[in-house]
DNA sequence: TTGTATGCGTTATCAC
DNA sequence: GTGATAACGCATACAA
C-alpha cells in the first residue's frame, strides 16, 4: 500500500507503474482505468488491484491535453455589475458547481458576460480547457450568440433556447400558487413587484401571475423592480400610490419583498394585516425577519448540481427541467 | 486576423503555427508568450504581433501538462454539515476564487473536509492538478495535518500556522470598535454571544472582546452559540436569564444578531430601547431588518480575492495578512 | 539571445 | 480482447 501516490524515489505513480505492475499493456490499463473500453474481467481485476495497491491517481492534465476533454466548467453570468443584492445567486451556484466538480478532479471559473453578447463566447468555445459552459441570468442575445461549436457542452440555468437546453425553478408554479394562497385569504387587490424587465426569467413569474389574476376574474396590477432594496422600495411606494386600496403584494424575491416591507412599514401600513406581502427564494434569512416572511423555495443548489452534472457526464438532456418549488407559509401572509 | 483561433482548416492554431509565423523557434515562441525567459525586443515584437495576428491562445492542459504546475485551486473547508446560516460565506469566497481564475484559465473546486484530520490534505498534495489550497474554517487540528509538501502554495482563510499563511479580517478590531461604540452609547452591560467554539476563529473576537470590557473595568459575559437561528434564538435567552439586566448584546454574526432580536422580541424587550444589538458581517439584508442592524463589514470577497491572487502568482506573502472592518451604524445599537 | 532535443502522462488508432 | 505507437501542445535543460 503506497498512500502517497508516489515511488520509494519520489516518482509519481503513472499508468506505466501500474500496467507494469498488472502485467498488461498500458493502452490495456488505461482503458479499464477510465472505465470504458473492452478488457476481461480477469485483466480488469488485475489492473484495478494494482492501481489500488501503487495508489495511482491519474493526471488531469495528461488526460486533458490527451482526450482534449478540457479541465473546467465555466459559468458566465450576464450583468453589467453583480447587482449587490443577487449576487448570493450566481455565488450559490458556483459554489454548488465546484462541489460537483471536485471528485472529478476539475473546475470551475466565473465569467461576468457583458449585457451585449460578447465575443466572450466565442472564445470560450475555442478554448480548449472548456469542458463545458453553464449560462447564468441569461438575455435572448447572449442565447442567440451562442456558437453553434458549443452545441452539446453548454446549458442554461434560467432561460434556454433551441439549442441550449434549460434547468430552472418552475417560477410558474410558485406565482400561481402564492397567489391561490393569497386568494384563499380573502386578498382581492393583488399586485406584483417584478424582477428586472431585461431578465428574462422575470417575465414567466410575471406571465404566472396575470393569468392567475385573469382566472381569478381580478385586474393585473405590475411594477418592475431590480433587486436592491431601495429599488424595491421605491417600487412598492409606487404600488401605493397607483393603487392605495392595495391588500397583497407578490414580490419576486425575498430582497425586493423585504424592501417593500421597510417601504410598507414607512407608510404605517401593518403587515400582514394591512397588506400581505410574499417572497420568493427562501433565502435563510426569510424566517428571521419581522414579520416572518411567506415565500416559496428556490433550490438554486440542487438545479445547479444537476446542470452541472449533466455536463460533465456529457448525458443528453431535455430541452427544459423544471424543479419544483414549495410554498413556505409564516407570518406575511 | 483570425478571431476563431483556428486555421482555415479547422486546425488549431499552436505555439508551431506562432513560431513559424515569426520565423523563430518553438522555444522562442514559448519564452515571449509565456513571459519569462530571455528574448530580444526585436523578435519579443515579432512574436507578440504573430500571436495576435493569428490569434492564438495556449492550450492549457499541454501547458499545466509540461510544467507541472497544476490547473485548478481546491477550497478546503472544515466542517461537518455545511451550517445552513454560514453557507454563504464560502460561497462568496469560491465565486470570488472562480473569478480570479477565470482570466488565467483555470478552475476552482470545492472540498468539504471533515473536521478530524483528514487523509483529503494528503491526496491534494499529490495530486498533480492542484496548483494551491486555500483553508476555510479550518482548526489546528487540521492546520497540523497539512503536509510539508503543501508548503508554498497553501493558505488559510482565517486562523493561519507557521507553514499556512493566514489571511483574514481583523475582527479582534471590530469587536473593539463594537464595544467602543456601545460603551460611548452609555451601555454597561454588554454581553456577547460568540460563535461556535470549535471554529478558532471564534476565539479571537471573545479574546478581544474580553479585553475591551476588563479595558472599560466591565465584566464580561459570553454565551456561545452556532450560526442557527434556533440556536442564536437560546443563547440570547441564556443572556437574559443568567443576566437579566443586560443592555447590550454583540452578536459574532449578522444572523446571530437577528435571531437574538427575534428572542428579545419574544420576551417583549425593546431593540434598541431596552438592550442594543450588534451584528457582524454586514450582509445584504443587514439593513433591511427592522430595526436595521448596527454591525461591522467583512470584505470576505476582498479577502479570497487577496489570497487566491497570491495563489495564482506563487507570490511570497507574509504570515498574516489583515483586512480592516469597518463599523457600520444603522438603529440596532 | 536563440535553437535542439526531449520529457510530461494519457488517450486513441490501428493492427493483431 | 490486447498491444504497439503516434499524437496531444508546451516547457525547459542544454548546447550553440
Amino acid at each position: 500500500m503506497n498512500r502517497s501516490g508516489s515511488g520509494r524515489d519520489g516518482r509519481r505513480i503513472t499508468l506505466d507503474d501500474v500496467a507494469r505492475a498488472a502485467g498488461v499493456s498500458r493502452a490495456t490499463a488505461s482503458r479499464v482505468v477510465a472505465g470504458y473500453g473492452h478488457a476481461s474481467p480477469a485483466t480488469r481485476a488485475r489492473v484495478d488491484a494494482a492501481a489500488a495497491r501503487l495508489g495511482y491517481a491519474p493526471d488531469g492534465a495528461a488526460r486533458a491535453l490527451a482526450n482534449g476533454a478540457g479541465f473546467r466548467l465555466v459559468v458566465a453570468a450576464t450583468g453589467m455589475t453583480p447587482d449587490e443584492l443577487e449576487e448570493w445567486y450566481v455565488d450559490r451556484i458556483v459554489g454548488s458547481v465546484a462541489t460537483v466538480c471536485a471528485p472529478h478532479g476539475i473546475g470551475v471559473s466565473l465569467h461576468w458576460l457583458p449585457l451585449h453578447a460578447p465575443g466572450e463566447l466565442r472564445r470560450l468555445a475555442d478554448d480548449r480547457s472548456v469542458r463545458g459552459v453553464l449560462l447564468v441570468n441569461t438575455t435572448e442575445q447572449v442565447l442567440r450568440a451562442v456558437p453553434s461549436e458549443l452545441t452539446g457542452r453548454i446549458v442554461s440555468i434560467g432561460v434556454g433556447s433551441r439549442t441550449v437546453p434549460s434547468f430552472d425553478v418552475d417560477s410558474a408554479g410558485s406565482t400561481t400558487a402564492i397567489v391561490d394562497h393569497l386568494y384563499a385569504a380573502g386578498r382581492r387587490r393583488i399586485a406584483m413587484v417584478s424582477g428586472p424587465s431585461w431578465l428574462p426569467g422575470a417575465g414567466r413569474s410575471v406571465a404566472a401571475y396575470r393569468t392567475a389574476m385573469l382566472a381569478a376574474g381580478l385586474p393585473a396590477r405590475v411594477v418592475p423592480s431590480d433587486f436592491t432594496a431601495a429599488s424595491a422600495s421605491v417600487a412598492a411606494s409606487t404600488v401605493l400610490r397607483r393603487w392605495p386600496d392595495t391588500d397583497a403584494l407578490v414580490a419576486s424575491s425575498d430582497a425586493i419583498a423585504l424592501g417593500a416591507i421597510t417601504a410598507l412599514r414607512r407608510q404605517a401600513r401593518d403587515v400582514p394585516g394591512d397588506v400581505a406581502v410574499t417572497g420568493f427564494d427562501d433565502i435563510p434569512l426569510a424566517g428571521m425577519s419581522h414579520p416572518a416572511l411567506t415565500t416559496a423555495s428556490h433550490p438554486v443548489g440542487r438545479i445547479a448540481v444537476d446542470a452541472a452534472t449533466a455536463l460533465i457526464e456529457r448525458r443528453r438532456v431535455p430541452p427544459t427541467t423544471l424543479h419544483a418549488s414549495e410554498l413556505i407559509r409564516r407570518d406575511s401572509a
